[in-house]
DNA sequence: AAGATACACAACCGCTGCTTT
DNA sequence: CAAAGCAGCGGTTGTGTATCT
């Protein structure tokens, strides 16, 4: 015999949720953790399904979540994923840790889809990169070639963001006329911080953040954000912050190393405690859905430090060879 | 100003693989 | 081992907002 059934769908509520159950629904996540909805709306008492908590949680509750204005560098990493991997919205999602698979997929369908359409009407070249799949190989031999790729891959990463060390990132500084990698410390969203304050305390938090965010004419919107906002604060990012950075430095040479970071993130082996396996119940996805891909790292080893140096190039700051 | 249409995105639905009993 | 549930994923829909006519 299986288990009993989850929840019966006899006054289960749909559509969007209000700040109140999303209060309730953080305020259980900071005590449990997130892990066993099934057990969240008993225990919340909220009349939804645990499906819908669990999707309510993963796709906009979560910490660490950065909303809108997707950067030309996370378009193009999404457009050559999706060529890569094809519709896996949540293995291109653990690509970029801080975009759900949702958002990534609603952007793909909303934006990318026409723009790539555009452009292939246009001039017949795609995106992507001039990423080539080798298709003639055979697929055993390929995912082998693959799996040695990515091994050799990781390490030149590691050796050039010089990760010796768990939670530190590599920043890109200029020194003595030429550029090097230093180390960063952990920024705020990462998960060297307390993910959860006591739970009077946040609620009151939460309720701050409402106070000072009066609803504005969209609704459900107002809700989501004003949520998120307060939920930002209690966990101690603001996304809204972090957004603003990140559009304004768009070629902020910092994200590639946070991004290839991830990467090196991805073997469920290495000491790193990422972000998504932080959260206990939160079952890591990482290590099952990432395809290995050795072209997809080199690219972005192309992509990232390639436009250090075409960034690099008109100053006279001498060898950029070392930043590879 | 009002209705029509397009757009953006949150949420739901249904399927699948894995786990539990 | 089989049956049933759980969790996650991708596709699709619904709804609010913005823009156009």
């Amino acid at each position: 015999m299986g288990r009993p059934p989850c929840c019966d769908k006899v006054g289960v509520k749909k559509g969007p949720w209000t700040p109140e159950e999303d209060l309730i629904l953080v305020s259980h996540i900071q005590e449990h953790g997130p892990g066993n909805w099934r057990a969240v709306p008993t225990s919340t008492g909220l009349m939804r399904c645990n499906k819908s908590c669990r999707l309510r949680w993963t796709n906009y509750l979560r910490p660490g979540i950065k909303r809108g204005n997707f950067t030309e560098q996370e378009e193009k990493l999404i457009i050559h994923l999706q060529a890569l991997l094809g519709n896996r919205w949540a293995a291109i999602a653990s690509y970029l840790p801080e975009r759900t698979d949702n958002d990534i997929k609603n952007y793909w369908n909303t934006h990318l889809k026409k723009k790539l359409k555009k452009l292939q009407a246009g001039d017949g070249s795609s995106m992507s990169g001039g990423l080539s799949c080798d298709q003639s190989v055979p697929k055993g031999q390929w995912e082998r070639r693959l799996q040695t790729d990515i091994h050799m891959a990781k390490q030149a990463l590691r050796e050039a963001l010089s990760l010796d060390k768990p939670n530190c990132l590599a920043e890109l500084k200029p020194s003595n006329g030429s550029y090097s990698f230093t180390k960063l410390s952990q920024p705020a969203t990462s998960s060297s911080m307390t993910p959860y304050a006591s739970n009077t305390e946040n609620i009151s938090r939460l309720l701050e953040g409402w106070m000072k965010n009066p609803p504005k004419s969209r609704a459900a919107q107002t809700n989501s954000e004003s949520t998120q906002h307060s939920i930002n604060n209690m966990v101690g990012t603001d996304s809204s912050s972090s957004e603003e950075s990140a559009s304004a430095a768009n070629h902020d040479l910092t994200a590639a190393p946070t991004m290839l970071e991830s990467l090196l993130n991805v073997d469920s082996s290495t000491p790193e405690m990422s972000e998504t396996s932080f959260f206990q119940g939160e079952s890591s996805t990482i290590s099952d859905s990432h395809m290995p891909l050795s072209s997809l790292e080199t690219w972005l080893l192309d992509e990232f430090f390639g436009s250090v140096k075409v960034e690099l190039i008109d100053m006279p700051l001498g060898d950029t060879t070392e930043l590879i």
